[in-house]
DNA sequence: GGCAAAGTAAATATCGATTTTTTAGTTGAC
DNA sequence: GTCAACTAAAAAATCGATATTTACTTTGCC
């Protein structure tokens, strides 16, 4: 079965804001200012005020909204409108360990069927990471690329993968992995840790050692949530709230 | 035919189609039609159908359309509408493999929190479901019934986990399975083993005994998604396309 | 003063009409 | 005959206005 020829690719996928539809365009600005914050868990997200935010009409700000519950970022009140998905203590250590199971099936398949052009996106996107890992500044901007890198470098890892439907549900946990990594702005330390794990990553792809890159995944996302909630857990910032209408 | 004693627990609510809200509506019965195949992989969605179809209007569906999206039943394409997402022999092991993984964590926290509610919930479910499992017929409606009931046994089993993301991303996963399930009639026939798996289910649920559930659910939809597989290559029945934007 | 009912303001959900884009069909030049 | 530019019809996306529903505030009663 032939594969979408032109989705999978291109390094830099995500952020392209430019598209035609103002439903994606939504859709891509609501979910980059929910996974970094900007917009709170809980939030009411009034839509006026995403109307006035954004420039954007109602009905596609609906759309978008219903899409993103969808995916659980998201939750939609019936008749109440809709609020920003709610974090916690207990869902990050969910998600972090749905992140793992997910993570190692795709990489396994994306092993074992990458192939050269693969191999060089998996390069790339490496020595992209490293460099901005290599210039730690606390600075938001530097932040938000190196996450964007960051992604960017597990995402081709993944890219052989053919299941779509992990890759599919990797993503929406991948989204929320993130959300939680940086609510608990645990970037700047470690970093020399993070750092040698992804060498390690790029190292055991390359060689396609599967049990090795599990190895290292598996400490790579079990440190990072165990950042995460050890972070939550000092703030005691929490808030309720399902995934799920 | 009344419903479930109490479906409340679990993040999915489903069922209740006497919600107020159009788009509420239109959400469970396009979910309802496409996972029981009255609308077929790869169809297009176009609005004006559905309008007539359902009697809702263009703005709801086209809300319902992008919740789904998100879900990954239907495939949102930028400027040219909907299409229900296909069904593929790849995709039908992907899914089946992803169910077990999610069901597999799932029934293992239910077990540890279950308390006597849930015993309750899952030997009530049980029998309803065991009821219906007697009378084989290949009759449609009973077909329809059994699946309600199925559905409704493995969701009580579930019923005391208390990830929600887990739950989330397995209610996905198990509308995707059943309606791989229902393209490939392998209802009347394997009954039997089928029956006698949910049985096993219930006695080793009832004594806590993770690893002897796991053997059963483990084998339980290993054997689901070989007969899918196999229906679906004897059929030669296939349709593309990817489960994400 | 506290509580409940009524009324008002705010926000959501939905419709109908308009604009834009895609798809299909046609014509005409090479 | 093939391809491309143009045109017409269809469908999707979006806006603006209206109808509902919820949230808040005031008022009246005990």
């Amino acid at each position: 079965m032939t594969l979408a020829p032109d989705l999978q690719s291109q390094p830099f996928a995500e952020g392209v804001v430019g598209s035609r539809s103002q439903t994606e365009r939504a859709t891509q600005l609501l979910r980059a200012d929910i996974v970094d914050g900007a917009l709170v868990p809980g939030l009411k997200l009034k839509l006026e005020m995403l109307r006035d935010r954004y420039d954007i009409g109602a009905a596609p700000l609906r759309e978008a909204l219903s899409r993103l519950a969808g995916e659980g970022l998201v939750i939609a009140q019936e008749q109440r409108g809709f609020l920003v998905s709610g974090m916690s203590i207990e869902e990050a250590h969910d998600i972090g360990e749905l992140r793992l199971m997910l993570e190692i099936e795709a990489l396994r398949s994306s092993l074992r069927l990458g192939d050269d052009q693969w191999q060089t996106r998996v390069i790339t996107a490496y020595h992209w990471l490293e460099r901005a890992e290599r210039t730690a500044s606390p600075e938001d901007g530097h932040l938000n690329e190196l996450e964007r890198r960051n992604l960017n470098f597990h995402e081709a890892l993944v890219s052989a993968c053919d299941r779509r439907w992990t890759l599919h549900l990797r993503g929406i946990v991948f989204r929320q992995h993130e959300r939680y990594r940086r609510l608990s702005r645990i970037h700047s330390r470690k970093n020399r840790q993070v750092s040698e794990e992804h060498r390690a990553l790029l190292d055991a792809a390359l060689e396609r050692d599967e049990d090795a890159v599990v190895a290292v995944i598996t400490t790579h996302i079990r440190r990072t949530t165990k950042a995460v909630t050890d972070a939550l857990k000092s703030l005691g910032a929490e808030s309720q709230t399902t995934c799920d209408d």
